[in-house]
DNA sequence: CGGAATAGTAAACGTGGTTGACGAACGTGG
DNA sequence: CCACGTTCGTCAACCACGTTTACTATTCCG
């Protein structure tokens, strides 16, 4: 038992699928805190993009992200005091509390989009344009995304 | 503003790293119960891995894995609440306490171990061999991997 | 109109992190 | 040889993000 295990091969796919998306996510926040958006967190530009531009309810974003309709209100709390969201009430049913994206809440969004254009361009710059579509689709084929819906209005503005 | 903001290829990127992470993990941990290790969470495989062989302390473990020794420390109880890591005084120096996999924790990591040799047969059977190894490659090539440290010695096994 | 379904909230809890503080043990220089 | 500085582990408080259970208010519908 002195020796070392063999590295195994099927280890290194999840650590290098997992570094890739963080080296992503971090590069983003790093660009973001520094056009003036220190505050928003890796997960705030997912609710925020589950949002949508027409608003929604925290119980249709809770569906929209798979998790429960108490963690969905829970995260909008945060993006409400950081002055992301907003909620507004629906004057055709008393019960809906409407949640939408404030000015501020979609220039994050927008910078988002913009910051992750520039990391994908500099992956095409180093790999070439067809090896990034090519792990694309082959990520496509691959992950079953059955824990969100990659397809639900909102995500990606449809 | 009524249509809706066209497609931004960048944001697709993350979004599948993500899924293909989380699929593989996913599957990971539901074949972990499936052997005997229900109990198994997404970071303990982790935290194993980077204990290693040799045993190692909090401290260092918090360096390896990015985190803080109190965090480390956590995550160490909560493993050997649950069978996989056991904590022994060191006799060479009374103030640090070594942890080390006990033969459950073994147990856990050789079964983690080849399941995801055979997720990445999965993955070779539908896209071919080199296309795996080829996204492999490319994400080696831009996962700047600075969040933690892959070469750390227990990582991968060596 | 009354019961069922739905939206939101509240409370308690689990997990995985942080920072700050602190005691005990180690090691080294005067 | 001993006092001081460093290191290891732990405690406490806190935050982010998620869960389940329980509850109220409102709406829908037979």
């Amino acid at each position: 038992m002195a020796t070392p295990e063999p590295a195994r091969p099927g280890f290194q796919l999840p650590l290098l699928l997992l570094a890739g998306f963080r080296t992503l996510i971090d590069d983003l926040h790093a660009e973001l805190a520094r056009e003036g958006h220190p505050e928003l967190r890796p997960l705030h530009g997912f609710v925020l993009q589950a949002v949508g531009a027409d608003g929604t309810t925290a119980t249709e974003l809770g569906q929209r992200l798979g998790i429960s309709k108490q963690a969905a209100g829970k995260t909008v709390d945060r993006l409400v005091a950081v002055g992301y969201l907003e909620r507004v009430d629906d004057p055709s049913d008393a019960r809906r509390r409407l949640v939408r994206v404030t000015p501020r809440g979609a220039d994050g969004l927008r910078r988002s989009a913009e910051i992750f254009d520039r990391l994908r361009a500099q992956w095409t710059d180093t790999l070439g344009p067809e090896r990034v579509t090519a792990l694309e689709d082959d990520l496509r084929t691959m992950a079953s995304a059955n824990w969100f819906r990659l397809d639900v209005p909102g995500w990606f503005g449809g």
